[in-house]
DNA sequence: CTGTATCCTGTAGGATACTG
DNA sequence: CAGTATCCTACAGGATACAG
C-alpha cells in the first residue's frame, strides 16, 4: 500500500483550496496512519512499526523526518542503553488529528456496512 | 501537484486500521478537490476544470471514472447540444464530505497563520 | 463540450543489507 | 534499538493530439 504526494508545477496549496495546504502535512504513504498512531501516545520507532505492519523501516523514517521538519511531529532521543526514541505529535500535529478522525471514522463505518 | 495512491502488497484497508479504508476513496491526485466542488452542488466536467485550474482532463476523467466505479458520484448525461455531463455526489459521497470538510478546515486555519 | 489515446517522466516507496 | 544506504520498479499523472 503507499500514497504518495507528488508536488506539481502549481503549488499543492493553491491560495483557493484549502484542502491542499492540508494534503502537503498528511499527503505521503502511510502519514495519516502515523498520524494516527501518534495521536493516542508518543510512540518509539519500533513501536510504530508494529502498528502499521508492514510499513518499511526506509519510509517510516522518511515519513517521520518529514513531519518532524513539517512541526508535526517531534523527535525525542532518551538517553538509555539500548537508546530509544520517542516520537510525539505537536500542537500543530494535534490540529490534524480531528481531520485523521473523520477520515477514520467514515472508514470504519465503511468497513461495517461492507460486510462485517 | 498530484497526489498519487498506490496499492501494495498489503491492502490499504487493513483489518486494524480504518484509515485505508477511507483513504481508498479519496486517494489519488485531486480526488479530495473534486468531492469538494461537487459537495457544494453538482457539476459539469469543464466546470470541475475551471474549479481546479491546472488539473489535466486526463487526470479528471480517470479521478471521475474511478469515483463512479466506487459508488462515489453519479454521472448523468444531458441530452442536449452539445452534450453535457452532470456529476453529483452519491449518498456514499456525501458521507466522505465531512472528512473533507475537516482537512479544508485545518488548511484554512493553517493559511490564516501561515501570514495572510 | 466531453472526453480518450499515446507517449513519456519522475519519483515514491518496497526489499535488502549494513551501521552505531 | 533505530535507523541509513542502495538499488529497482511500477505507476501516477502531465502534455499533446485527436474524436464523437
Amino acid at each position: 500500500m503507499a500514497l504518495q504526494v507528488r508536488k506539481s508545477k502549481v503549488a499543492l496549496a493553491d491560495e483557493r483550496c484549502p484542502i491542499g495546504t492540508c494534503m502537503e502535512l498528511l499527503g505521503g504513504a502511510w502519514t495519516p496512519q502515523v498520524i494516527w498512531s501518534l495521536a493516542a501516545t508518543p510512540r518509539r520507532f519500533s513501536e510504530l512499526q508494529i502498528d502499521m505492519k508492514p510499513i518499511s523501516a526506509k519510509v517510516l523514517s522518511t515519513r517521520l523526518r518529514e513531519l518532524e521538519a513539517k512541526g508535526v511531529v517531534t523527535r525525542a532521543v532518551m538517553p538509555t542503553s539500548p537508546p530509544s526514541v520517542e516520537y510525539a505529535l505537536t500542537e500543530l500535529g494535534r490540529e490534524l488529528v480531528p481531520a485523521i478522525e473523520a477520515i477514520a471514522h467514515v472508514g470504519f463505518k465503511l468497513k461495517r456496512q461492507a460486510g462485517r
